[in-house]
DNA sequence: TAATGGTCTGCAATCGTTTGCAGAGAATAC
DNA sequence: GTATTCTCTGCAAACGATTGCAGACCATTA
């Protein structure tokens, strides 16, 4: 006694109608080519029946799935959650579903993830974490995969993206360590195959200039990942060279927590020996120890934006390619204050 | 010069044989139907040709989507990405997909959730968040849906799930608090419309008993949902009796931080007035001020474990089910000590 | 009245697999 | 030598939807 799920073929029959039929109503695109009376009769007993459309089959005879892929390096990195939340609530407020792919952690290669996406015939993909050479964009864009990077972009520019704007972001933070009184800064960046890591060296360099600031290349180091072992080896190396600094300034919360924990070894204060700015705003940096002033990303939003883009793109994917780029907030709290008097940070 | 991707005809005729010959191929329960030499061979051009079997035409024939919901209430709270992690990356080695069903924060109500899962054939659900009697539960056993709860547990015990030992979780928890001289411990816990909520509840109230404690009714209490901000008001409330508590056990980690911002409302330090205990150790509790002392919960392995017991459940919908039970571990960190001499905590 | 055009609906092929059934051929039994 | 069994492969019908084409029907025009 198996309910057997209603399909297209028990709407026609019931409405004694031929399944084309039915299937015409019920596409809004050809839904005009029915008369006006037999589509609502048709729609009246769809819903009686509580028909829903196979997406299965549908998809088999169309080539749409009306799923995408989302493709994150790591889900517990604090900065994942809530961009992957807005994607997936705006997609499915259109009849999307989406389906995680966590590409960092796992052995399959980025080939392995573009060839599944095309066996389930996967109608678009959102990339959360792309290098600036990506090799998934590449495949995409020759498989004409719809595509929209989120968070980070790449070099080349015919890419849809939703990301940050960073310039501002460096601009803000520098601008505010500056007023605190801060001359000697450290700066810690990300890694230099991201779009982040090297946007944000680049303008952490042009902006200090434009500062006038001393710019002393042994305070200034790349991190290998935005990690907290990362960010912490980073400072080590810094140290190394026995500068006088008073302030650093991180491309990545994560490579400002490792700065605490170098500090921590060191004997250091944050922030009376040293300030500290991290980058993302991720969740619970409010209550780390000291709370981490930092530069606030509406993460949300950039996957709420990511998913309008993607599915605009899916409806159109010839349109140009266009780059979203959304304003950071500096928020202040407990890593960063004015200089001490005394000045050596190094012990 | 569209690349068609091969499908089965394309091996088919490569081979000289018939597709269905090529389909018992590469079946694996199948595959000894076709004799050594020529499977071998059929093997052979499918790997040059780079055939993949094409999951939506061998859905719509088998009824099998090898795509699998998981439901969480909401991402940003940290507990949930290492297990969706751990589902996600056990699922795919098993060549499953795992699309993302945010239930809590989304207006479609569940039984939109079960709709969408019928219409895709979705294949199994992984609900990380039940309540004890969820209706979302009650619907999968009635439409035969494979089901494994993870984290949260329901009523009824023919359901599978994967969950903590929440017993031995508080035990040690009160054990530790004992040991380190607290007698007089307030309880915060969780919603009793969730099966952790209600167990820890219920096991404080016998373990405190069992120890010898005294157990006053004002110093325990139960948060109305598992967030800092009904912690704060939890502690609020407690705090109105004015009676004399050197700790407070936590069912959960997140209302172990609204007690941080309780007590700092009320201008006590924690450790040094009030010892307070997490449960969870979700990912960056350590680097809180004060870093919390918590019960370490394997959430990696419970997603896994999720996994694989719904891996099993597919295969077998038949077998009766099973609960599994993870034993926690106590990690303590800075926000237990010995209760001070001088005892009135509230001020 | 016949021809033309427009509107609507049905027919049947198709998407890529799977699988019950049948048949071919070889091997074994009598 | 025929009957029986066994092993292997092909045939064709599904699974549930979509869509180009054709044809039925009605209305309009010459």
């Amino acid at each position: 006694m198996v309910k057997h799920r209603a399909n297209i073929k028990d709407v026609a029959s019931r409405a004694g109608v031929h399944p084309s039929t039915v299937s015409r109503v019920l596409n809004p695109a050809t839904r005009s080519m029915v008369s006006e009376d037999l589509a609502a009769e048709i729609t009246r007993i769809a819903d009686e029946l509580g028909y829903r459309r196979n997406p299965l089959a549908s998809g088999l005879r169309t080539q749409k799935s009306y799923t995408v892929a989302i493709v994150i390096p790591d889900l517990t990195n604090p900065v994942f959650p809530p961009i992957v939340r807005g994607v997936e609530h705006t997609l499915d407020a259109h009849g999307y579903n989406a389906i995680l792919a966590d590409s960092g952690s796992k052995q399959r290669s980025e080939k392995g993830i573009i060839e599944n996406m095309k066996a389930r015939q996967i109608d678009g993909l959102i990339l959360a974490a792309a290098r600036r050479k990506d090799l998934i964009v590449n495949d995409c864009i020759e498989e004409g995969i719809p595509l929209v990077l989120v968070n980070r972009t790449v070099d080349t520019h015919n890419v849809a993206a939703v990301i940050n704007d960073d310039e501002l972001g460096i601009e803000l933070a520098l601008k505010h360590l500056i007023e605190l009184g801060h001359r000697c800064i450290a700066y810690i960046g990300g890694p230099q195959n991201t779009s982040t890591g090297y946007t944000r060296y680049q303008t952490f360099l042009k902006t200090s200039k434009k500062f006038g600031l001393p710019v002393d290349r042994d305070l200034i180091t790349n991190a290998k990942a935005y990690t907290e072992p990362a960010g912490e080896a980073a400072l080590e190396h810094i140290m190394r060279f026995e500068k006088k600094f008073t302030a650093i300034l991180t491309a990545n919360d994560l490579l400002a927590l490792g700065c605490y924990d170098a500090m921590h070894a060191h004997g250091l204060n944050c922030p009376v020996d040293i300030s500290v700015t991290g980058f993302n705003d991720m969740p619970y940096v409010d209550r780390f120890n000291p709370p981490l002033t930092t530069l606030h990303i509406p993460l949300d939003e950039l996957g709420v934006q990511a998913a309008l883009l993607l599915l605009e793109r899916m409806q159109n994917p010839e349109v140009p390619a266009t780059q979203l780029r959304l304003a950071p907030r500096m928020v202040i709290r407990g890593s960063t204050t004015s200089p001490a008097e005394t000045p050596p940070p190094n012990k």
